[in-house]
DNA sequence: CCCAATGATTAAGGCAGCATTAAAAGCTTG
DNA sequence: CAAGCTTTTAATGCTGCCTTAATCATTGGG
């Protein structure tokens, strides 16, 4: 699952950070509704979880502006308020679950797994097409015409950020940040290693090599069938 | 990305400067808010990374000049203040984000990073686009027609450059500054060299070149279809 | 018409970024 | 805890970009 954490808490979202990337996740975060709003303009969330209160712009906004801009994902809002007439409000600008502060970070992730089961939303989140590329995220395996292969966790979520952003470059530096996260000591080449995993993984199942290197730029994924 | 960094101190700016164009950025300095203004109205910036204490016109100031005078970019302010009605006024002003000195070199990048991520520019800054020539600034490509090529760093660095300044001529010590800084030692003819490369990739896609030599003046991109 | 001066061209070397491999370190599972 | 798998590290090789240096062409002035 593909996420975005906004909190003001520093040290909240680094602990749900973790935990969500323990239980194999992909975590963006952002601590302000500014920064919230640009990575939720290009990002392809399926869920989000919201702060109510935000610097720049209020959790409740966002959620407003996600579901005005067509986000079919699931939204939870966190918040230290309980009177009713708020959770109305977040109801209402879309909202599909709520959390009051403080709580169990257990109970966030069970309602996050519930969220992200929910069929509400289409299809597509599930399975990942590009040309004649289909990444399953159920079981985690990449079909292409008759053969398909089993992906690890590194491997899936690299090739599902390229397929996501797919015909677009993608920097390394990205790549690191969505994988690892930002303060996680990691080598340079861990990414080449998985990148080499994840290629060689493709070259059993297809021809053509779907993902290209650019200099200095990053990798992009393209299908030219 | 296409940076104006303000600020009076010549150490700051020369490690930013240094860092920024080691990240591939193409980076201008300003000491004072006077020549700050005079860059600001002719160049096209992507981003502006200013002081808020300036000789001569301070910080705060240029940033709301910029917007009134119709910038998109990204607007980052530098500054030593941290009461909480200097910041509203920097956001009211049109700030898009907030640095207290003194600050990590690295926390500047990153934001400046996330400030250029940000889909709230216009789509001009992800292509250039003058005639019939079509600069995708994501994946450094040059398109004409049917044809396409792709460029290395200096290359787009340099077409950018006259393409955004495009029917106007580009005296070379402008482009030494923009692509190699000002302190950088470089050889005269680095700009030759890499010139021939990009005229070569150009032919390659076009008959008629759009780059024109004036002598003792410098270049001029120019699109007459 | 010749001579600086300016720009163009080419090939070659150094270097940074990426690829590859093997092996070590972590995890998971029975 | 031992086996098997995934993830990360370390070491090394390779490719292509950038810069340089040397040489050639062109322009405009004396």
């Amino acid at each position: 699952m593909y996420l975005l954490l906004v909190d003001d808490d520093g040290r909240l979202t680094r602990l749900l950070d973790h935990l969500l990337r323990q239980a194999g996740h992909t975590v963006d975060v952002a601590h302000d509704g500014r920064v919230a709003a640009a990575l939720m303009a290009q990002g392809d969330y399926d869920l989000l979880v919201l702060d109510w209160m935000l610097p720049h712009e209020a959790g409740i906004s966002l959620c407003q502006r996600a579901r005005a801009e067509g986000f079919e994902g699931g939204i939870l809002m966190l918040t230290a308020r309980d009177a009713l007439e708020d959770r109305l409000e977040g109801f209402a600008a879309g909202a599909d679950d709520y959390l009051l502060k403080p709580f169990e970070p257990e109970e966030l992730l069970a309602r996050l797994e519930a969220l992200g089961r929910r069929a509400c939303r289409p299809l597509s989140q599930r399975c990942l097409q590009v040309g004649g590329w289909t990444l399953e995220c159920d079981d985690r395996r990449v079909i292409h015409g008759e053969r398909s292969v089993a992906l690890t966790l590194r491997e899936f979520q690299l090739l599902e950020l390229l397929m996501r952003r797919a015909g677009h470059s993608v920097p390394r530096e990205l790549i690191y940040e969505r994988l690892w996260g930002r303060d996680q000591a990691v080598t340079d080449n861990a990414l080449d290693a998985t990148l080499r995993l994840l290629r060689r993984k493709l070259e059993r199942v297809a021809a053509r090599q779907p993902i290209e290197t650019l200099r200095g730029l990053g990798y992009r994924f393209t299908d030219e069938a």
